[in-house]
DNA sequence: TCCTTCGGTCAACGCCTGTAGAGTGAGAGC
DNA sequence: GCTCTCACTCTACAGGCGTTGACCGAAGGA
């Protein structure tokens, strides 16, 4: 499958390092057939690095279980191979391309966060929501594409159990 | 100055999106000059990514005082023009550019990470200074590149003020 | 059997890239 | 005045890129 291919790489190179010949070999196909299924690389890009995840369990959320719930969501996203190349692929392209830099800050990063806000309440409610999506974004950067260490190596539960308290004071009334 | 050039381009486009010769228009010279007093792209990157921030202040921070140490040290490093263009460009390439994925790595984030990992002492001692980090640098991304408007938009206190409880609790004994 | 359709391939275009090497012109030392 | 040096520019190469349009063979209806 080409979408499959293309997932793959752009997961692992970003969108510039990643070529339609290069999709179209490890697809086992002729590129042109690939422009032809597509249209462009650009399209071809949006249809690999789609962020399909639901949020259900996110909105469903009370505000001591916020934290739990968002570490929840990226960490079950990346055990899924499928979404797990999607979502790397968009994250590895996040800072160098510009329409994957939107997707993450407008339908990925900002996806739940005004209820995650109202859920959060208090003067701060915003800042607090978004700064929860950020660590949890670094902690996503440092395990999954750095692969930092000591990130990389720990199992969920124990990240869970030492970033979870934290978080939770991120979301506690002041 | 080319390094300038080079700095501001890196930063605002990454490594593979910036060519040479972008480089030398900005900087008003032939490209060719570029080449003769850097030797190639790569190690033109290298020059101007080149991360350089004292560390003292973080090295010397007790446990308490290990989280608004973390904390300026990187919005410190974004106020000043020079090293924010610098590591910018470092964290614009650092998903997709291998050389700067392992300098984010090894350099950045595993610069301190030993000793403040026994400063904050205990069983996950590691793990807590990793995600610590971690943390840090989802700020900065989600801050100064992908630019999330809550987090862009507030101002330095108050996120010093709303993370940095959340940070103590990740440094605090079990 | 013929004709049409269609998934797929092939060869090529025009462009842009990093890089190399010859050339130029001003300034310094004799 | 001559020559040497050195910072710099000009031109060009070779290769890779996204993209295109002509082409091909199998499938299927008339």
């Amino acid at each position: 499958m080409i979408r499959d291919a293309a997932r793959a790489l752009f997961a692992e190179h970003g969108y510039e390092r990643t070529t339609i010949r290069a999709v179209a070999d490890r697809a086992g196909v002729d590129p042109a057939l690939v422009m032809q299924n597509f249209g462009s690389k650009e399209a071809l890009f949006a249809a690999a690095a789609r962020w399909s995840t639901p949020l259900d369990e996110l909105l469903a959320a009370g505000r001591t279980e916020l934290p739990q719930a968002a570490l929840d969501h990226v960490l079950d996203a990346f055990e899924d191979p499928e979404r797990r190349a999607a979502a790397e692929a968009l994250l590895r392209s996040c800072l160098t391309h510009p329409a994957a830099q939107a997707v993450l800050r407008d339908q990925v990063m900002g996806a739940a966060q005004e209820r995650v806000a109202s859920t959060i309440g208090g003067p701060d409610a915003a800042l607090r929501a978004a700064l929860l999506n950020a660590c949890v974004l670094g902690l996503t950067i440092s395990r999954y594409l750095v692969e930092v260490p000591a990130v990389a190596d720990a199992t969920a539960t124990d990240l869970e159990r030492v970033l979870r308290p934290a978080l939770e004071r991120l979301v506690e009334p002041t």
